[in-house]
DNA sequence: TTGTAAGCGTTATCAG
DNA sequence: CTGATAACGCTTACAA
C-alpha cells in the first residue's frame, strides 16, 4: 500500500551528485559554496521525483522533531477548547511543526500515559491547557521539556503561562452596565471559588464602587453554572424587593437561565432588564433572542500565544533562559442587544454615566 | 533544558550485556531464548534508568510510527468535533499511538500542507473527517496511505467510512411524535441538499406514512439551520391553519428557535406543542426549558469506529486487502421534556398508537 | 544464549 | 566546490 518514499538518495542519483550536495543544496547550510549549476540541477531532481525529507531521519539526527504535543483535560471536549487547538495549529504549521492533542479528561494515569507517549517521539515542546482557568501542578515528567500553560498557572518559576484577564473582564461588565444607566445591578458568580469567580468580581464590584453606586444597590448571588442555575438565581433576584436592572452572569449559560426567569416573570430583555453573560460562547450568546452582550474569552489567543512562546523557548540556546513570560488576555466585550437603558432611569443620571 | 533521555546503549551498559540483547527481551522477540537470569538484568537495568525506547528511531527502522494524523475541515472548531478527536484518541492510545491533529478550516492549501507534513512524519495512516456529512474527494497525497473518512463518503473505492444513519434518524423522529399520539405533523429541513436533509426527510416521511398520516397533515419547509431560521419557519408553521402539534427539526439549533417562536405564540412546550431536536448539541439540547428530546449524533463512536478500522488496515498484511468496510451509526433518541400527547387528542387515537 | 554489524534517512564533520 | 563517512537510536539477519 504505502509505496517508499523517495528519498535523499535517489534525488543524489538523479541529479547525479552525492546526498551531501544534496543536503546541502535543499538547507542551504551556510557557508557551503555550491556551484549554481549543480544547485539547480538538484533543485530539479528533487522536484521532479516530489522529495521531501523525511523528517523522523531528520529530527533523530538533529535531536529537534518540529512536533510539540498539545496536552489537556477537556481540549477536545468542550466548544471553547478547540479554539486553543486551532491557535495552537496555526502558529505551529506557520513553522512547519504538527501538534499532537492528547485529551486526558482528568485522569491522572491516561495524562501520564499521554505524556510519556510525546516524549518518546521527541516532541520538541509542550503545550498544557486545562478548560477552566486554575491553578495546576506541574506533571513532572514536564521538567525535562519546554513547558507553556494555557489557560492555567502555576508555582513552579521558569513556566510560561496564559489565562484570560478576569478582572478587567469584572470591569468591562460593569461599565457596559454603568454606560447604559444602571445603578441597580447584581452578579450572579460561580459557586466554585476560582481564579474567574475572584477575578470578575473584583472588577465588577470596583468599577461600580469607582462609579458612586451605593453597596446595597449591588447584590452578588452564587449559582450553578449553568441555565439552570442562572434561572434560580435570576428568579430569586427579580423577585425580591428592588430588583437589580441589569444583571452580569458568570457564563453565557447561566444568561440563558436568566431569559428564561425574566420571560417568565414578564419581563422583557433589554427592555426591562439588562443582561451580559461571558464566555461568547458561540450558538448560544448569538442563539439566545435578543442576542447576549457578553465578554468573550480569547481561547484562539491563548493558544497561538502559548505556541508562540514555546517555539521561543524551544530555539532559545540551552543557557539563555530568559523569564518566563506571562499573559492575561483582555477578551472583547461582544455588543449584541441585551443591554439598554434601565426602564425608569433618570435622564440626568444616564447622561453623567455616559460621559 | 532537555538533558538527554537514556538509550538503548546505555541500558545494555548497565546490564553488562549487548545491545541486541536489551532490543531481545524488552521486545520479547519470539523464538529468541534469552537465559531468565540475563532476562531480569536488562529489565531491572532499564527500569533502574527509566528507559523508554525512543520512538522515532524505532519507526525509521520498522517503518511503523505508531502515530496517526487527524484531519478535519472543522475539526476542532466545533462543539461536535471534540468528540470525534476523542473517540480516535482513545482507540489510538490503548496501542500506544498518538494523534496528530489538523483542522483546515476548508483551506484547501492548509489541507495540503497539513497533510504533506504528516506524511513526512511517516503517520501510519490518516483519519479524514467532516464536520457535516457530505461527500468528498480524497486529496490525492491520500492515496498513499491508509485511509478512514469520518462523517463523509467517497467514491474512491477501498477507502473505508462512518456516517450517521440519517434515514433512521429520521423514522425515530417520527415514531417519538407518533408514540405521543400526534397526527399533524411538520419536519423544519436545512435548506441546504445534503445527505442529512435527505436521509432524514426520507425516514421521517416513510414513518407518518406507515402510521396512516395523511399526506396534507405533513407539512416539510425548510430554513437555515440556525434558531432564526427555526424561528421563521416555526411562525410560518404555527400560524398558519391546521398548524402542526409536533415538529421535527434538522437540529437543536433550529429548535431553539422553535421555541422562541412558540414562546411568543403562547405556546406551552410540550403541552401545547411538542418538538424533537437532531444532534444532541450539548448545552443546548440540555439547557433549553423544557429538556429538548432529540437525536443523538454518535461523534465519540464515530471517531472509535475508524480508529479502529485505520488499525485494522494499517496491521494487516500487504497484499490483504479486504473490502473496505463502512458504517451508518444509529444515533439513539435522548428523551428529554420537550414531547406529550397533543392538546386535543382523542383518547382511543392516542391508544391505538401506543400499541 | 549472546553479540556483530547492516541499515532506516538524515545531517555534519572532515578530507579531497 | 564536492564527497566519504560517522553518527542519531533502534531492529534484525546472521555469526559465534
Amino acid at each position: 500500500m504505502t509505496q517508499r518514499r523517495v528519498t535523499i538518495k535517489q534525488v543524489a542519483a538523479e541529479a547525479g551528485v552525492s546526498i551531501t550536495t544534496v543536503s546541502h543544496v535543499l538547507n542551504d547550510v551556510p557557508g557551503k559554496r555550491v556551484h549554481p549549476e549543480t544547485r539547480t540541477r538538484v533543485r530539479e531532481a528533487a522536484a521532479r521525483l516530489g522529495y521531501a525529507p523525511n523528517v523522523l531521519a531528520q529530527s533523530l539526527r538533529t535531536q529537534r522533531s518540529n512536533t510539540i504535543g498539545l496536552v489537556g483535560d477537556e481540549i477536545a471536549t468542550t466548544p471553547f477548547a478547540g479554539k486553543i487547538i486551532l491557535g495552537a495549529q496555526d502558529v505551529a504549521l506557520s513553522r512547519d511543526a504538527v501538534v499532537f492533542v492528547v485529551n486526558t479528561g482528568y485522569q491522572r494515569d491516561l495524562e501520564s500515559r499521554g505524556i510519556d507517549e510525546l516524549l518518546r517521539r521527541q516532541v520538541d515542546g509542550i503545550l498544557y491547557a486545562t478548560m477552566y482557568h486554575r491553578q495546576v501542578e506541574l506533571p513532572p515528567q514536564l521538567a525535562a521539556v519546554p513547558t507553556v500553560l494555557i489557560n492555567a498557572s502555576c508555582t513552579t518559576s521558569g513556566v510560561p503561562w496564559v489565562v484570560p484577564d478576569e478582572v478587567s473582564g469584572g470591569e468591562d461588565a460593569a461599565d457596559v452596565l454603568l454606560a447604559a444607566g444602571h445603578r441597580r445591578l447584581a452578579f450572579i458568580n460561580d459557586v466554585d471559588e476560582i481564579p474567574a469567580a475572584f477575578g470578575r468580581e473584583e472588577g465588577f464590584r470596583r468599577r461600580l464602587t469607582a462609579a458612586g453606586i451605593r453597596d446595597d444597590d449591588v447584590r452578588v448571588v452564587t449559582a450553578e453554572t449553568d441555565p439552570a442555575g442562572g434561572y434560580e438565581a435570576a428568579r430569586e433576584l427579580l423577585t425580591g424587593d428592588k430588583p437589580p436592572t441589569g444583571i452580569f452572569c458568570f457564563s453565557d449559560r447561566v444568561a440563558m437561565g436568566v431569559y428564561r426567569a425574566a420571560a417568565e416573570l414578564g419581563l422583557r430583555i433589554p427592555d426591562d432588564l439588562s443582561v451580559v453573560g461571558f464566555d461568547n460562547q458561540e450558538f448560544i450568546a448569538e442563539g439566545l433572542h435578543p442576542g447576549l452582550t457578553t465578554i468573550e474569552l480569547r481561547h484562539y489567543d491563548m493558544g497561538a500565544w502559548a505556541a508562540e512562546q514555546l517555539f521561543e523557548r524551544i530555539e532559545a540556546p540551552a543557557g539563555t533562559r530568559a523569564a518566563a513570560p506571562t499573559a492575561r488576555l483582555r477578551g472583547p466585550v461582544i455588543h449584541r442587544a441585551s443591554v439598554a437603558p434601565p426602564p425608569a432611569a433618570h435622564e440626568p443620571q444616564r447622561r453623567r454615566n455616559l460621559a
